[in-house]
DNA sequence: CTTGCTGCAAAAGGTTTGCACACCG
DNA sequence: CGGTGTGCAAACCTTTTGCAGCAAG
């Protein structure tokens, strides 16, 4: 598999765009901080690195990532667009913690298998779906109950 | 089962709010206008029968329906809010067309319990979840097909 | 030169909020 | 009066765009 680097640099080729320090630096620190992180909070990052980096670079950069295939928007219903690494990971959907904001990466072939099917019983082709998974986590229910048990003393 | 009107008056009354013609109109509207509006979407209806009306009553009813349980928040991933009637219909998730926008609602029994097994595996008692499936439609299909046999002519 | 890139600030688009006034008890 | 509701306009927040200047081929 190439390198995320090398990816980019060949999208950018294609499009007749160029690679730059600022596109590299975004696209590193990108790769390096995993999870779902929005724009603004890799902008905060990538100012670390560099002061002078403008947010609308962030932005632009982040597109391009996305149509390169190396990130991708998810949206996790909060009003903002979270990105998440997509080169060299498989598809997943999501499990977010309505508690903690954490959230996990979830696949399950038969509930996929399910959607083809179902979207083809409504005469759709798929080319895509998204599908996130609400509830509570497992740490925040113990922090819960002993919360609760707390109280009640 | 009782009547969307009762039911938002009812909610109204436990909160301390009260029925006013604009939510009753509001409501009216938001029923009357099955599928999946934009609250400018409904402003605008609304505004043909009260020109009066401010765009913030509705975005402020729309929340109160949202929390009397009569309408849901859906987000078809377009960066706009879109509202759907959710009492007296049971739970479903979306197929949307990406190319004309059309959305339909969908359920699949074997999904719905999947996602809850899937979420428990990982630690999660689930409150709640979305999914959509984004793809062609056939009407779609059909006109593409044509427009490139009548291109390729 | 020509084309693309950047930072800045302004604009845009959707949604929320502050406020003064109106209403109802 | 006390409380809530409304329209309006302003504020807000995230994201996009226009632009002047810069950098590289």
């Amino acid at each position: 598999m190439k390198e995320p680097l090398v990816v980019f640099t060949d999208y950018l080729a294609r499009k007749n765009l160029k690679m730059t320090p600022q596109r590299r630096l975004i696209l590193e620190i990108f790769l390096k901080e995993s999870g779902h992180h929005t724009s603004e909070d890799l902008y905060n990052i990538v100012k670390k690195s560099d002061k002078s980096i403008g947010q609308a670079t962030v932005y632009r950069t982040l597109k391009l990532l996305c149509e390169s295939g190396l990130a991708k928007e998810v949206n996790f219903g909060d009003g903002v667009t979270r990105y998440e690494q997509q080169y060299g990971f498989s598809h997943h959907d999501h499990i977010i913690c309505e508690e903690c904001g954490k959230a996990i990466a979830v696949v399950d072939d038969k509930i996929e298998q399910l959607q083809e099917r179902l979207a083809a019983e409504h005469g759709f082709v798929l080319t895509g779906h998204e599908m996130y998974l609400y509830g509570i986590c497992a740490d925040c229910r113990k922090k819960d109950k002993k919360l609760k048990a707390d109280t009640e003393d």
